[in-house]
DNA sequence: ATATTTTAGTTGTCTATACAACTAGCGTCA
DNA sequence: TGACGCTAGTTGTATAGACAACTAAAATAT
């Protein structure tokens, strides 16, 4: 059995900048002591320190200046990883079921806002579907997605019983990069009747726009009923 | 001049890694080479392949099993950085103006509610600012605030025409943790009145909670026109 | 005084080695 | 057959040393 209290000891030095952040003795933009201080206060080598510096570093504690030396971080940037994952995943991973209720899988002619997104010819095909997802039976997010043949040719002969369009989008376009916007929005009528909601509930609405190798792959169009959904985010230093 | 085309060895490894997952050559599950596959194939050192290993765990796209070996990661998670600011550096750095205007900053008793949040008897004093921001004149957030007095003394003395709340707490009550929510909410009626717009106009609703030390030093509500304002995030491989 | 050079200190990267901790499969023994 | 132990392979951690790259301040030259 490990003894989980011995720490490592890059993990020691960690802990000890993070107390002096958490108790205030250090402040933004003091400076934090030097690897060769560090070293010798800990007894430990060079790379060590280092390498707990540099992990600081990722969690945003701490800026390090080649020739200058290391400095507290101005915190007032709370950031904090948001993950956005297959929603199936996440109702079943509650506990509860997760269903899908198709309202359309075709193929339309793009119009030219979609035509540029996609970085194709406005007369290009792509693929459209419309679905309602739900936990517990009730309608928790709206998805009306576009998709790039080009990314995805089997995209409408995939059976959208048993995988969700992400699910199926992350297997069959990796994924290189995505971004995506979230605004307060109130539905449409059709949206807020799929959803089973009064069109003056308002929703989160996210647009997010996955790229896959060469190809804009899918533009998606997330619609949450407020209430009923909210993101989470946690930071700790 | 530095020549920013040779990566350090360890980017090498890591943008090979990334070029097999973003080709689609390695899928979610696949295993990745061992450390010495990757040593041997390049030409470097074990620490060295072992930190381009590590750095990609941090970043997501792959797991690790001491014993067993690395596994390219489930879900390319989208996890993106969602970075809380302070409002005031957010729209400057914009090249807009901010100001405020105060519309309470007061003590109050706590109610059940608040007091459980705060972890304090249901009796206690809380601190209580009410505030709205604007960018250029246009409100772009209500902020209802509760403070805990053990954390931030002064509060009720500070002068917010020269600091924000969120600034005055970064620096009297240095940010240990935080939490929030966002959702999707309609606005109340000295909500909507204060941001000018419609009471049927839906808003971003976010909710942060902050520790410093041992206090729950303060409990925000912030609301945003729902399109006057948007989050956005980004992934990249 | 100003401009230039030097220097001490700091971080960035990399290596070769070592041992610990753990996994999974294989072989052995009961 | 089943339980056990062994072992090869893998990742986790740590060290001592080396050189490169860069910064900021001190020393020097103009």
């Amino acid at each position: 059995m490990a003894d989980p209290s011995v720490l490592p000891a890059y993990e020691r030095v960690k802990a000890f900048v993070k107390s002096q952040l958490s108790l205030g003795v250090w402040r933004p933009g003091d400076g934090v002591p030097s690897e060769a201080a560090l070293q010798q206060q800990f007894g430990v080598s060079r790379m060590t320190v280092n390498r707990a510096l540099r992990e600081l570093v990722v969690e945003g504690l701490v800026t390090r200046t080649q020739g200058s030396g290391t400095v507290v971080a101005q915190l007032h940037r709370i950031s904090s990883t948001l993950a956005f994952r297959d929603i199936h995943d996440e109702v079943t991973e509650r506990g509860h079921t997760h269903s899908t209720e198709l309202i359309a899988l075709e193929a339309v002619q793009a119009n030219p806002a979609l035509a540029q997104v996609f970085k194709l010819a406005s007369s290009a095909t792509l693929f459209h579907s419309v679905m309602v997802h739900c936990e517990d039976g009730l309608p928790i997010q709206w998805e009306d997605r576009h998709v790039n043949p080009a990314a995805a040719p089997g995209y409408l002969s995939a059976d959208f019983a048993s995988i969700t369009p992400t699910g199926y989008l992350l297997q069959h376009a990796p994924l290189t990069e995505a971004n995506y916007t979230i605004e307060a929005a109130l539905p449409s009528r059709p949206e807020a009747r799929g959803l089973g909601i009064k069109p003056s509930t308002p929703c989160l609405v996210m647009v997010r726009c996955t790229v896959s190798g060469p190809h804009v792959a899918s533009l998606a169009r997330l619609i949450y009923p407020g209430l009923r959904y909210s993101l989470r985010g946690q930071f700790q230093l």
